[in-house]
DNA sequence: GGATTAATACTACCCAGGTAGTTTGGTCAA
DNA sequence: TTGACCAAACTACCTGGGTAGTATTAATCC
């Protein structure tokens, strides 16, 4: 886990991750398996993907018998982070506020919602 | 600008269409001095880069002489709430708490930031 | 009129994400 | 021991962003 995280993931490399986050290690065949119930995918491509994916750091794997058993890199905090951070700057010039204001404009937040970003807001606010 | 906003832009495809949301129209050469400022690019770059925006329907151009004038085919706000709401998807499964409970704890964030979104979430909340 | 200039058009790469077919090699059961 | 199977390796292709050189064309200056 010393890489750095990447600023930018593509869609399929995220949801990759997100399994390995998830479970800690996988094989590419239960990769597969849980990316195939949202969209069916080869098995050839994700297998292709992960070695990408290991040549970048991402991912490291040991084998187990003849199959490779795969786990994250990089943790999800920092890749989580990260681009989300890399998106601020480049949309908001860094300010928080106006992305959140953006984003108030345009989606449902639920009540509770709120009260959870009030509560972190306060918060935040308390230790400077 | 009845073109839907895109997902995703890269980041000189984002640099323009800033610069045209901001001058309302420019000359390729407009485009490039000011792009220039910040990072060297070729003149045909950004030329080139504007005719596939174009087709891709970011931008449209009219003719004055023998020069193009560009502008915007799409909104400000449009693209960035649909680029800033897909991130908030990939990463953060929608959640804008969790989106903003990450940025907060890996940025710092002014004072004056922190009141502007208190407002916000009150201004939101009486709403609802 | 011919040379220079300045604009677009055309063409060609590189890279990374995504996709997947084909090949190779090991393992296991009949 | 041979064939079926399964996993990885290798290869190839498409797309879009980014980059920029070369060709062409039209105006304008001497």
């Amino acid at each position: 886990m010393t890489q750095s995280a990447p600023s930018r993931l593509g869609d399929l490399q995220l949801k990759i991750m997100k399994r390995l986050w998830e479970k800690g290690e996988s094989t590419v065949a239960e990769v597969h398996q849980a990316l195939s119930q949202e969209k069916a995918h080869a098995y050839t491509t994700i297998a292709t993907m992960l070695r990408k994916m290991e040549e970048r750091g991402l991912v490291s794997h040991h084998v187990e018998g003849r199959t490779f058993v795969y786990r994250a890199a990089v943790r999800e905090g920092a890749v989580s982070r990260r681009m989300a951070g890399d998106m601020l700057d480049r949309l908001f010039e860094g300010s928080l506020a106006d992305m959140v204001s953006h984003l108030l404009t345009s989606r449902e937040v639920s009540r509770d919602e709120l009260t959870r970003l009030e509560h972190l807001i306060a918060e935040r606010k308390k230790k400077k």
